[in-house]
DNA sequence: GTCTATAGGCTGATAGAC
DNA sequence: GTCTATCAGCCTATAGAC
């Protein structure tokens, strides 16, 4: 399953062939259709399995008893370590989007929408709390997800170009990318009166 | 071309049959070896046409005497326009990034180069005026970019989840989800000093 | 330039031996 | 459960008629 969660990441579905991911995982052909199904079953488990991984991590986050923008930093470091542990992750939910949610089923669709409701919880624990201004929590969730998305479904992308010498910078850390969308985050939402120096 | 680049957005490059692009333009396939050399070279041809639609563009940000916070504003509106005005942009940037970059070739990375660049300018000069703090350039473009390629090609998707009913939330509007980006953007990147209520 | 017909290769799936 | 052999279908590319 690993071999067909990398390969389906870098060359998509369509672009994935079996044999292949056969192959990798030292399996033969056959036990893919035995075990999943065919390919399409393939795909879909993987895709159960990678976002099944986020959900069970919420639960920490929501019970927490602190303020929004302490929360919005731990959903960020979330977001960030389930992308960072599984390298499919965000290349596998930016190809569904892209995808229409064509593959997206019962079993995944709740994820997505568990993901929005933590963030709209957050910004509007935060504008009650006076910290947040009065942003619209959908906008700042596309925007949040699609910058830590991008972030993780591009690594491979840097890393070719900073090894063909084509990167004209260095190659940013994890670490120090998060840092920082979570300041742009928390300053860029923050009311005035709130605002520190 | 306008056929192809649809298909290619939505299936990828290789779950796009050369024939239903010939069908959907209402051509034969044939032609499509005949003018682009086959599927691949109808492929970069899409890449090169939609992405040098952005170059041209930058000359008017660069030439203009505006601060900091007003060139941003102006960049983000422009990579908006260029991004609703051709529906491919954003899935073929993230396509193309998400496999690594194999079909960019010199005709295109320029211009991913120049976008960097321009970003960079302008935090330089932010950071120069006083009005930034000094982050990293290339941590804000990762943002900044991942933000507004991920709202538009997610576009058709959300506007599935909403046909279907299963979007607890009413669609956002492309201007005023690029007015969030731009606040977030503008007030998070803001040096403490120079920040309005 | 345009289209039809076809070649030639590859793909995903599976029957059936072990 | 595992693997080999094979099938039927599909895909891209192109030769060649018009």
């Amino acid at each position: 399953m690993t071999a067909g969660a990398e390969l389906f990441t870098l060359h998509g579905f369509g672009g994935t062939r079996v044999q292949k991911i056969a192959r990798q995982a030292r399996a033969n052909k056959a036990m893919i259709s035995y075990y999943f199904g065919g390919k399409q079953g393939l795909y879909q488990a993987i895709l159960v399995d990678t976002f099944g991984a986020v959900e069970d991590r919420f639960e920490t986050i929501r019970k927490a008893q602190d303020g929004a923008d302490v929360r919005l930093r731990r959903f960020v470091d979330l977001l960030a370590s389930v992308a960072s542990q599984r390298p499919a992750f965000a290349a596998m939910v930016l190809r569904e989007v892209l995808s229409g949610g064509r593959q997206i089923d019962d079993r995944v669709w709740p994820l997505f929408l568990s993901v929005f409701r933590l963030v709209r919880d957050i910004v509007e624990q935060g504008v009650r709390e006076g910290t947040f201004r009065r942003v619209d929590a959908f906008h700042t969730h596309l925007g949040l997800l699609g910058s830590v998305l991008f972030y993780f479904a591009t690594v491979q992308f840097r890393q070719k170009l900073a090894a063909e010498g084509k990167l004209p910078v260095k190659l940013p850390r994890q670490d120090q990318y998060i840092r920082h969308i979570q300041d742009l985050m928390i300053r860029g939402l923050a009311r005035a009166e709130s605002r520190r120096g």
